[in-house]
DNA sequence: ATATAATAGTTTCATTTGTAACTAATTTCA
DNA sequence: TGAAATTAGTTACAAATGAAACTATTATAT
């Protein structure tokens, strides 16, 4: 690492730096993302996600979605506010404890989400294409990994 | 709901899912390296990158920047004028081509500069110890590889 | 029982950001 | 030459964002 940006100043190139490369580059996919996403199905990143944590546990609250999806609470609420606008998802209050708002899906939320996951896989595996799988299984891990390692960081 | 989509539901998971892993260890290191910034020299990564762009060739102009650092004239031109606020650039018209603002440090900004450069490589540093040097070339690899692939699908 | 604290989620407000329109200077080419 | 196009950089304005304050509800502890 050291060799790649000499610490004498004069050498110093941003483009070898590992921050910025980082930075960049999830800039540049998160922008073809939203692309494909705005274009095709007319919702934000955020409101996928969202809607990608109320199919894996349908019926859950916003609380829950803050663990699954590295997202403020904030972020969320605006998010189901657009996709209860939307007519994607309801909310009920959970009898049980009326501070939770309960999330599912609409008719027409199911059918969204039945077709954004096979198309955020597509463009994952279009993403990947240009990787061998020893490549994706590696950048997979060292994802893992610095996500981790960054957490402690903060 | 179908049967199929329920066996559906139940393998994705958006931590699995690399655009999303992406974003969101970029994102982690982001506010890392920002709060490091923030705290000890009082900028921003949008000033930050300007000042490394300057440091690497003096007397440029914003234009030039905007082709080292990823960044838009707007961003740049915001960060930019911060800086001559903030006395660590002075920005001066090209006798040659009044359009151009020929940029170049004060002795404040050269002596941010000598400073935050290393701070700069310390971060990456602290970041990366938990890769080895293998695991280092393979990721700066594999995130230039991806960001020339993720330009093209834009 | 009741005051205090904690939790879920929303709203407000100030800041940041992105897009497009703008000014000023220079280049192109008929 | 000089009108139109291009380039450099700034500004204006609307939309997105984040932090903190807020409402409503439930839990805790005395």
């Amino acid at each position: 690492m050291s060799n790649r940006n000499k610490i004498e100043n004069t050498y110093f190139k941003l483009e070898g730096f590992i921050p910025y490369q980082l930075a960049v580059v999830a800039e540049s996919v998160s922008k073809a993302f939203s692309k494909t996403y705005a274009k095709r199905f007319g919702i934000t990143i955020a409101q996928w996600r969202v809607l990608a944590a109320i199919g894996r546990e349908s019926n859950c609250t916003a609380s829950s979605i803050v663990e699954h999806t590295a997202m403020g609470k904030v972020q969320i609420s605006r998010a189901v506010s657009m996709l209860v606008d939307a007519g994607y998802i309801k909310s009920r209050a959970d009898p049980d404890d009326r501070r939770n708002s309960v999330l599912a899906f609409t008719n027409r939320g199911q059918s969204i989400y039945n077709r954004i996951i096979p198309a955020g896989i597509a463009f994952e595996r279009e993403l990947m294409r240009i990787f061998t799988q020893e490549e994706i299984k590696q950048f997979d891990h060292l994802l893992t990994k610095l996500n981790l390692h960054s957490k402690k960081i903060q």
